[in-house]
DNA sequence: CGCTGGCTTGATAAAGTTCAAACGGGGTGG
DNA sequence: CCACCCCGTTTGAACTTTATCAAGCCAGCG
C-alpha cells in the first residue's frame, strides 16, 4: 500500500539499505514531486519508444518490463515489486527500449527525470545509490541471460522462483518460504523463453517432486535446498543488504 | 593500438559521442591514472568474485564477460571492443558477478574505482556520461535476453552480427559491411546459448543463403537488408550517436 | 611433413513446440 | 442460489529444433 504521508519514503528505505543518507539527502528524496497512478492488471504503463521524461517507482503490485516481437510474441525482461524503479534504466537515455506493463493491479509514482538528475547532481551519495540500483538491475539481467542460454526449463523456473522469493522477502512481502504468485503460466513462459504448455508441464513436475506447491496464487517453496541446488542459485548478484 | 601520449583519450572520445565536455572535464578524464596491461587470447582478465577495485578500458582487441556453470559450461554475457568499459558495471558494487576474459590478444587500461568515483562526484557531466554507458550495456543485455528467449539459432546469430557490425563501425573498426571476426564457433555458441555443432550448421546455412561470407577471420555481410530482417534488428538500443 | 586446434558432417536422442481439445473454478447475471 | 461463462490450466499426440556422440577433415605452423 502506498503510505499516506510520504509515498517516496519507499525510495529512501530501498536506497538506504546500502547507503546511509544524511538528513538533507533524506528530505530531498522524500520531497521529490511525484504523480501517483493506479493501473489495472495487464495494462501498459510505459510504451516502448515514447520519449522518457519520468521514472516510475512501484508502490504496490507487480509490474514487468518486456519486448514485443512481430512473430514470436513477447519476452519479459524483468519483474518489479514495490520499492523497485524499473525505468531508472532510462534516466540518461532519450527513450525506453522496452515497454512496462502491470502484472497485477498496481500503484506507481512517477518522478520527473529533470528532478532526479538535479538531485543526482546536488547529492553525490544519491547519484551513487541510484546508479547502484541500475547496476543491480543489470546484474539481474545477466543472470537471466545465463538462465535462458544455458539452463533447461526446470532450472530456469527454479532460478526465477529463488530470485523472486529473496527479493520479496527483502521488502517484507514474503517469508517462511511462501510468496504471493500473481504470475500466470503464460507470464512465466514469456519470462523464461518457453511456451505456456511446457511451463505447465515443468510446474507439474516440480510439484510432484515436492520442490514447490502452488495454489490460489500462493507459492510455497517446500524444499529450498533442493530448489536452489536445481537452479545452482547464488544470491550474491541480488546485492541484498542483509 | 593504444596511442602513445594519452591512452585514456579513448574514454573522452567514447563518452564525448553523447556529451560535450568542458576543457576541465576532458583534462580530468585524460589525466586519470591508468595501468596498461596486455593479455594473451583466452586469458582471464578479471575473476568473478574478486573484490572490484578498478575498472578496465579496452584499448585494443576483443574481450568478453561470462558466467561459468558447473554442468553447462559457459555463458558469454557480452563482447567488448576498443573504447568499451566492460566492468563499469561494478563501479558501485563490491565485487563483479561475472568474469572477464580476452577473446583475442588484448590491451586494457585499469583505472582505480576511487579515482573514477572522485571524478563522478566532482563533475556531474562525467558521472552522467559514465552512468549512461552502463545503461547502454544494460539495454544490450536486454536485447540478448530477448534473443535467447524468443529467437531461434538463425535469428540470434543474425542479430549478434548486426550488433557487432554497428558497434565496430562506430569506433572505426568496420565498414562496407565487412568486420573482423576473431570469435571462434564455440565462442559464438557460448554467447548464443547453442552448441558449437549447431552453430556450425547455422553459419553454414547463412552462408549458402548468401547472407554472409566468412573466411580467414573476416566476416562480410553480403545482404544487410536480409540479415537485419531475419533478426528483426532495430539499432536504436545501441544508442550510437551518429 | 606431420600435428593440432578448430571446422565439418552424420546418425541418433532429447527437450521443447504446436495444435487441439477438455477441464475447473471463481465470479456474474438471472 | 444456481447455472453459466470465461479465463487460465491441464492433457495428449505429432512434430521441430537443438543436443549429443563420434568420426573425419583441413589449414596453418613448427
Amino acid at each position: 500500500m502506498p503510505s499516506s504521508g510520504y509515498p517516496l519514503e519507499l525510495i529512501v528505505r530501498k536506497l538506504g539499505g546500502a547507503t546511509r543518507f544524511s538528513q538533507a539527502e533524506q528530505h530531498a528524496l522524500r520531497d521529490l514531486p511525484a504523480t501517483i497512478w493506479t493501473v489495472e492488471a495487464q495494462r501498459d504503463i510505459v510504451h516502448e519508444g515514447d520519449p522518457a521524461t519520468q521514472c516510475c517507482l512501484v508502490l504496490d503490485g507487480w509490474i514487468c518490463c518486456y519486448h514485443l516481437l512481430t512473430e514470436a510474441g513477447r519476452q519479459i525482461l524483468s519483474f518489479h515489486v514495490p520499492g523497485d524503479l524499473p525505468d531508472l534504466q532510462c534516466l540518461h537515455l532519450p527513450r525506453p527500449d522496452f515497454g512496462i506493463a502491470a502484472v497485477t493491479r498496481a500503484t506507481v509514482a512517477f518522478v520527473p527525470h529533470a528532478k532526479l538528475r538535479e538531485l543526482a547532481n546536488g547529492f553525490p551519495a544519491i547519484a551513487a545509490a541510484l546508479w547502484r540500483e541500475t547496476l543491480i538491475s543489470a546484474a539481474i539481467h545477466r543472470t537471466w541471460i545465463t538462465s535462458l542460454g544455458r539452463r533447461d526449463a526446470r532450472q530456469r523456473l527454479a532460478h526465477l522462483i529463488c530470485e523472486l522469493y529473496l527479493r520479496l522477502e527483502a521488502v517484507g512481502l514474503a517469508d517462511e518460504h511462501i510468496l504471493p504468485m500473481p504470475l500466470r503460466q503464460p507470464d512465466l513462459a514469456d519470462a523464461l523463453g518457453l511456451t505456456s504448455v511446457h511451463m505447465n508441464r515443468t510446474l507439474k513436475a516440480m510439484r510432484t517432486d515436492g520442490l514447490i506447491s502452488l495454489r490460489s496464487r500462493r507459492l510455497e517453496i517446500r524444499d529450498w535446498a533442493g530448489l536452489s541446488a536445481v537452479a545452482e542459485f547464488d544470491p550474491q548478484y541480488l546485492h541484498l543488504s542483509l
